[in-house]
DNA sequence: CTAAGGACCTGTCGGC
DNA sequence: TGCCGACAGGTCCTTA
């Protein structure tokens, strides 16, 4: 489900539910998730006070004197707020009750997700090695050629690299690759620096627009507070194969790029 | 170092 | 209606 701004629609709508609030029990009903969760989460969060929700790629980052908690959604994970009366289902894998009376519940039916705890997050080996945010300043067209130079990978799987720059995704891969008019199996290192400025903006544009709209709904995705999101009906591309392109109206095609499907428009992109 | 493929899981959808 | 295969928003790990 999340990419990242759907993480980010998450972390917004749920953040005034909890900043400030002391965490004061957590139910773990199961802890086989991408990796366990560790006993030290309920031992180091219990009784701490939140002080801050913060997203570090698709990482959010729950902070406290005492440490951080670090969750990822995974493919399929999602938060919400309820009541702590609510009955659990069946991938609600755990509650976190805070003094308001309100509790966060994370549910993940694939399990891809994870929920970790450290005292160190600046050394932390899930976070320490990612590339730059793509909405801060650092991440230009200019640092995406940089990077590219003597790359021969695919140019989609470069900017899904979370090395080379975090939170894009399968869907906005395919999405940004349209607006830039670039062919997603070109090779990283061939695209010229002006073509790569036009792709750094596309990133940049298309992520912040789907924030402000609160993130895509495939299926069922909803932001923490119950919302759903409404940028599906703004995607060009992605799902959309033998649909006629918005732009030049030849049919769109589908190709599998490391395992993912990849969707564009032969006229277009080249 | 780079690039490619496998692995981890459950749910849903389309076709027969 | 039921069964079966294909596919799904992520990303770490292993292999070459």
């Amino acid at each position: 489900m999340p990419e990242l701004p759907e993480v980010e629609t998450s972390r917004r709508g749920i953040a005034p539910w909890i900043e400030q609030q002391r965490i004061m029990s957590i139910t773990v009903r199961e802890r086989r998730l991408r990796w366990p969760i560790p006993d030290a989460l309920e031992n180091n969060l219990t009784g701490q006070v939140v002080n801050g929700i913060r997203r570090r790629a698709k990482y959010l980052l729950f902070e406290t004197d005492n440490g951080t908690a670090i969750l990822h959604l995974g493919m399929s994970g999602s938060v919400r707020i309820i009541d702590p009366d609510e009955p659990a289902g069946k991938h609600d894998h755990v509650d976190i009750l805070f003094g308001n009376g309100k509790a966060l519940r994370f549910r993940d039916p694939r399990r891809f997700g994870s929920l970790l705890w450290t005292d160190d997050i600046e050394t932390h080996p899930l976070l320490c090695n990612l590339g730059p945010e793509p909405l801060d300043d650092i991440f230009d067209g200019s640092y995406l050629w940089q990077e590219a130079q003597g790359r021969r990978v695919a140019i989609k799987p470069f900017i899904m690299n979370a090395k080379v720059v975090v939170g894009v995704g399968n869907i906005y891969a395919s999405e940004c690759l349209f607006i830039a008019g670039i062919h997603p199996k070109r090779r990283a290192g061939r695209i010229s620096k002006v073509r790569m400025l036009a792709l750094a903006s596309a990133i940049k544009t298309v992520l912040q627009r789907a924030i402000e709209a609160g993130g895509t709904t495939l299926r069922d995705f909803h932001g923490g507070d119950g919302e759903p999101g409404y940028f599906q009906q703004q995607l060009d591309v992605y799902g959309r194969a033998g649909e006629p392109c918005r732009r030049c109206d030849h049919d769109l095609s589908m190709v599998v790029l490391g395992q993912r499907s990849t969707f564009y428009c032969k006229r277009c992109q080249r």
